[in-house]
DNA sequence: GCCTAGGTCCCGTTC
DNA sequence: GAACGGGGCCTAGGC
């Protein structure tokens, strides 16, 4: 059977396709880009995704994400698969001058990908365990607190002395923009509440940059080191872990 | 020949590796995930980086850059692909259940990847003709302009009055952190230049959010809404853009 | 749809 | 190596 037919009929399956071709390919949209001919890897998925890898680096060179049509089309013996996104009108389009491999099946996967270390777990512990990882008592008043058009506070905590405060929390590095992020939200609550609310900011980060050091003393907010082993300490104490964690 | 075998061969030879295999795959290091069995396309690629798709989405499930080290293993008939990064102690094991399919070749691509329509396009066009972007006549000062530890102005011009105008250029919807950011560098010139220099600052995009526009009235700084054709069209004309673009 | 914010972001560039 | 900023970022969540 002709190379296009089983294409064809794999895509109308909603089969996963993988090629590897010697293509040309050409983007247009948001931007607009150009790859002449060299052997790449094609993936095709089941819901329209479409991934090109060259041989070597970790992003794909050209890609159109889920919901991306897919047609096919022969030009005298060269195939061209054109892949649209009509809403954003993005255009991508792949020449294959000489297929060297196809591949295509149903690929079966309904496992659930489980993931520990990201914001929002050392944000649970914070809020599970105040004292332990910030250094003092303080009691929710809110997470992901809708400031308006100001965006959205991490954690609200009110201290010990009635204060308000408002926790910024980053996984990694926080640098100068993680100050100002925070600047945002005291601003917005400190104009919102009127003069006679009293306002703490604290950012928590595993490190700090200096310049991220110099604007927190200037623009008079706190900062806290947190270490993330010791975040995951205190959720295995405070709730149990998913057993791969705790061997 | 045994799968394994075929395998190790291949990663010697440095070429490009796709299997599409049902497996588990764990990954430990800046965060930790766990996907349980199901079948899924691993590409290994000559310069080490691994990427693991599964059958829907645009990303992958997990990865590793390029620069990782790839090992084998036979456990008692179970395949692991242990891929590491010593420098920052992160693993990735993929225990391969069943292979279904095997595919290796070296890849030939030294083609150029060409991109237009990224923000230095746009800087190019404000730089060259600022009257036609920004509506005023503007001297240029410089570009990608250091200001220590305050990051880089993208433009800085002088205006004919004898200001400094720093211009920062966004390629899509403006918010309020390039408000901030451009805010961070009029501070910072100011602060160096003493009070006596008089700065103009310009955000320039082709959209703005709301809270970026009531942010930029709050902090006194100006905007100029710009389209991409339009930078376009002042590139073709002050320069020769490359055939593909002027068809 | 817009807007906000995170990401094992990755990547290039600069110091 | 650290830090800064872009990306056709993508993705998730909220409105």
């Amino acid at each position: 059977m002709a190379m296009i037919e089983k294409l064809r009929q794999a895509l109308y399956r909603k089969e996963t396709v993988i090629l590897i071709a010697k293509c040309s390919i050409f983007y247009e949209g948001r931007a607009s880009s150009k790859l002449s001919e060299g052997e790449r890897i094609i993936i095709i998925k089941e819901d329209g995704a479409v991934i090109v890898h060259r041989p070597f680096g970790y992003e794909p060179v050209n890609y159109q994400p889920p919901g991306s049509i897919v047609t096919i089309e022969d030009d005298r013996g060269i195939i061209k698969l054109n892949i649209l996104r009509p809403r954003i009108h993005e255009k991508m389009v792949i020449e294959i001058k000489e297929l060297k491999h196809f591949y295509s099946s149903r690929l079966e996967d309904q496992a659930e990908f489980q993931m520990w270390g990201d914001e929002e777990d050392l944000k649970q512990a914070i809020i599970l365990d105040p004292a332990g990882m910030l250094g003092e008592e303080l009691q929710l008043v809110g997470s992901e607190f809708s400031l308006g058009s100001a965006g959205y506070a991490d954690i609200v905590f009110r201290d010990i002395n009635g204060n308000l405060v408002v926790v910024e929390v980053k996984k990694k590095t926080a640098d100068v923009s993680a100050v100002y992020q925070l600047k945002r939200y005291v601003d917005k609550i400190r104009k919102e509440g009127g003069s006679n609310v009293s306002i703490r900011a604290i950012l928590v980060a595993p490190r700090f940059t200096q310049s991220a050091l110099v604007a927190l003393k200037r623009e008079g907010l706190e900062y806290r080191e947190v270490s993330l082993q010791h975040a995951r300490k205190i959720l295995k104490q405070k709730r149990s872990l998913p057993s791969f964690f705790t061997s």
